[in-house]
RNA sequence: GAGACAUUGGUGUAGUGGCAGCACAACAGGUUGUGGUCCUGUUAGCAGGGGUUCGAAUCCCCUAUGUCUCCCCA
């Protein structure tokens, strides 16, 4: 490939290629999560790549960054413009909605693992195209599922054979007393606003509840006095919060309050979330590097506002989501064995025209037997073909040669001794089964 | 949207203004149809464009991409 051509046909900005040699962990992920979903009672849901763009409009908040300058809307022909969506959770409200699982048992739970697409600049961890994997339980207030789907989500990452996970945990409110505790806030820092900092009055405007994560650090010192949201939960929320706790309290999860935490989208009410990973190795050990070094890995909440958003009746709902290419990149740094995805254990070697030919069917007769078998058709040489037999690490090699094609044997080999015999072809399948078996 | 640093064959790298080198990988050989180790050979690169200069991978500018801070998020 010349230069020029490489230069030209690069996979977009912020966008790669999964390839061959990373599959398994992927493999991996989608199979674990599958597998957790699954003894939790979720039900695989997939929705289109594509949305109305109004439907983010509505329901995310038309002030948050992701509604403001992240998504990739383009008009369709004809046709309202359509996004590419930006995360999962609206898509399964909005399917939820369209096809009535109001009329289904309640709850509904549903999982998904699909690529979400951001506008942004790309980082480490951090993509245009990425993968969420997620669950959703719709219809149902119960403050157990808050638990369960906090509890889910972790176990998704233990099961993986993640290490140092741990979940941050903290309530919104809900409409009746987040606009109360708002205006509070607000009221607290409008005879302090000469003192913040460039974003925080930014903050101020757009999202107040956000002034609290600032991390300058003389924002931070004004924080302290700051009004508290979890002091001024409504009775309901309080209670709502109060038993998500204790329910927590009786799994294993390592969860810590944080009462600055606020997530991105506007739907969230009363439980916010946010699953972490401690990082052990801290360079230099400041507490600014030590900050730093935690990665959010997923996160979710209740969203109990977003059906009547969405113009349908109260669905009270929660759900939480994985980023599977962080917990790919936590996995590989942790070191966490995966199974390779292709191994074989018998190789097939052909020589000459007559066998060449012969070889075709042979290897299928191995493959439908269950055996799984590699070949280089492509090369000629016995050399070149025992060369791969070997990079590839099989037990057996099987030679089919001219001579034997027409005898009507093939030669096995084992490949650690190098001891070879002649078996006759009807028997070659039960022979190779025997030999694998040892 | 703001700032910093980086980019040399597929991969990892050396080369601070004077012949682009090394290792790994890939491919082909090392005399009849036999792998690993070894030996030989082949393929393949200065991200793109402009400028300075007798001469640029090297200095300057622009662009692209990557990485890191912010912002925000998975």
């Amino acid at each position: 490939m010349t230069a020029k051509a490489k230069k030209q046909f690069q996979a977009p900005k912020g966008t790669f290629d999964i390839l061959p040699e990373d599959q398994k962990y992927w493999e991996k992920v989608r199979k674990v999560i599958k597998h957790v979903a699954i003894g939790y009672g979720f039900e695989r849901i997939d929705t289109p790549a594509i949305e109305s763009s109004d439907l983010y409009a509505l329901s995310a908040g038309e002030t948050t960054d992701v509604v403001e300058k992240q998504m990739y809307t383009f008009k369709s022909r004809g046709g309202d413009p359509l996004t590419l969506r930006p995360e999962g959770t609206i898509s399964v409200m909005r399917s939820f909605l369209e096809h009535g699982m109001q009329q289904l048992p309640q709850p509904v739970k549903l999982y998904y693992m699909a690529p979400m697409f951001r506008y942004e600049q790309p980082q480490a961890g951090r993509y245009r195209q990425h993968h969420q994997a997620g669950f959703e339980v719709l219809g149902d207030q119960d403050p157990i599922y808050d638990a369960q789907v906090i509890y889910v989500c972790l176990l998704a990452g233990e099961e993986l054979g993640l290490k140092n996970l741990s979940v941050e945990i903290n309530s919104i409110g809900c409409s009746k007393c987040r606009p109360a505790y708002r205006s509070q806030l607000l009221r607290y820092y409008r005879s302090r606003t000469a003192k913040l900092c460039k974003d925080c009055k930014r903050r101020m405007k757009k999202n107040p509840l956000r002034l609290l994560d600032c991390k300058e650090e003389k924002c931070q010192q004004m924080h302290v006095n700051a009004p508290n949201l979890i002091d001024h939960l409504c009775q309901e929320c309080h209670d709502h919060f109060k038993l998500v706790l204790e329910y927590l309290d009786e799994t294993s999860i390592p969860y810590v309050l944080n009462s600055h935490l606020v997530r991105g989208f506007d739907y969230y009410t009363k439980t916010v979330f946010e699953v972490f990973l401690e990082d052990e190795h801290v360079e230099g050990g400041s507490e600014k590097s030590h900050q730093r070094s935690k990665l959010a890995l997923g996160g979710g909440g209740r969203y109990d506002n977003l059906a009547k958003a969405l113009g349908g009746k109260d669905v009270p709902a929660v759900g939480g989501s994985l980023g599977m290419e962080r917990i790919i990149g936590v996995m590989k740094k942790q070191d966490v064995k995966v199974p390779t995805l292709f191994k074989p254990e018998v190789f097939l070697i052909q020589l000459g025209a007559l066998s060449k030919k012969k070889s075709l069917r042979l290897f299928e007769d191995l493959r439908k037997a269950g055996i799984v078998v590699a070949e280089s058709f492509g090369k000629d040489s016995i050399k070149a073909q025992l060369r791969s037999a070997d990079r590839l690490g099989v037990k057996i090699s099987l030679i089919l040669g001219q001579k034997e094609a027409i005898d009507g044997v093939v030669l096995l080999r084992e490949m650690d001794s190098g001891v070879q015999e002649s078996v006759e072809l009807e028997k070659i399948i039960k022979v190779v089964k025997d030999r694998l078996k040892k």
